[in-house]
DNA sequence: TTCCGTCTGTTACGGATTTCACAACCGGAG
DNA sequence: CTCCGGTTGTGAAATCCGTAACAGACGGAA
């Protein structure tokens, strides 16, 4: 019915799924949103809500047919496919990610990495071949690339985000140590531990006396 | 004032933060909100409201001086301090963490690491050694640590979990891909690129053309 | 067939968060 | 000393989001 899908119920759906790939692995055929919600620590209502949004997935009674969900979900948000993916960056950080091997199997495939750095260049990493950083924006134009995952120095990460959004990039995942400026119709997101960390010592030093 | 500070609040105060002290690096002595608002992506009137929850920290007509803002904030999350952290599991991802420097400067001292493979315990991994995945409750019990990083697989990851609450750990960062429960009193936060990735894929499908 | 327990989809409500708008204030110029 | 452009802090309004509640539907039991 709406059009205009809250960017919180987006971003709850892959938990959805990867909760519901987890059930169907176990064998289950059917699920409520109670006991989908126990699983996730988000109330029965919210689930319904959610999924309200995009149609009418279940059977009164009886709950949700698990395969049936997981594939309209996947269906959704687009996961049925194959998506390539870039990695600019091929430091510590960069090679992990690049030899990291959770990607692939969710269909994210890494088809290419650029480093600034000729001592990386032409190196092979996680099996693929590093290329030169001026090669990307003639890569971009000649592949089909998805999604840019920036893992390079914060002083450049703004240049190299530009550099993805000039060539067509609409998504990134950005895991420099700030915040890009990109176009209202760009998706970014960022992976940031120490931010993530720095938020939680608040709690804990609340939690020792709440006094300063 | 208020002794009800919304989660979202706190979770931005460590990217004002950090925005700041690129700031002082620059040299700037002083900001407004409307800067400070634009080069992050965020209103002016939610960066003043965000901080008056904590005081009033700027001077009408002028803005907000840079380094006093930036004490002030790493007095509130309590970056002025040094904190303890642990990682359990020193898989790929587990070594790309405790090798990665970014944390030290930080002020996240990573103390110990654990891994359950045998083939693992003993060996030494950016400056620490590693150890078996039985100590870990005497550590826990004999030494302050504030924070605990889990990288093991998800199949382990919330017994892992409750071992550290158990053991009087307030704040976890989860880089397993799943949800594991905690009590409320406990903060925790998800690192997890498949997940962000799958929330964007939505977005790109969307610009493609809507329709399926 | 009818009844009953269960569970969805949805609407209405309430709370939380963001945005708006403006009075109060600051410091410098004249 | 007074005026003025610029900016904060903040209550009120608007928006967004989550929760509650219930009518309607389903499947099995009798």
């Amino acid at each position: 019915m709406a059009l205009e899908i809250p960017e919180v119920v987006i971003n709850r759906l892959p938990i959805y799924a990867r909760a519901l790939a987890a059930l169907a692995e176990q064998g289950e055929t059917v699920v409520s949103s109670q006991a989908l919600g126990q699983a996730l620590d988000v109330t029965p209502a919210q689930i319904r809500k959610d999924l309200s949004y995009f149609g009418r997935f279940g059977k009164q009674g009886r709950g949700y047919n698990v395969p049936g969900l997981l594939t309209r979900l996947r269906e959704i948000l687009g996961l049925d496919r194959q998506w390539h993916v870039c990695v600019v960056g091929v430091g510590r950080l960069g090679q992990a990610i690049v030899e990291y091997g959770g990607f692939g199997p969710q269909g994210f495939q890494i088809v290419a990495a650029f480093d600034a750095d000729p001592a990386m260049v032409g190196r092979r990493v996680g099996g693929i071949t590093v290329r030169a950083a001026t090669e990307l924006d003639g890569f971009l134009h000649n592949n089909r690339v998805d999604i840019g995952v920036v893992a390079v120095p914060a002083a450049v990460a703004q240049q190299v985000v530009d550099q993805l959004v000039k060539a067509g990039i609409r998504a990134i995942l950005n895991y420099a140590p700030m915040t890009p400026h990109v176009p209202r119709d760009i998706s970014i997101r960022h992976i940031d531990p120490v931010i993530a960390m720095q938020s939680m010592t608040f709690y804990i030093k609340l939690a020792e006396g709440g006094g300063k």
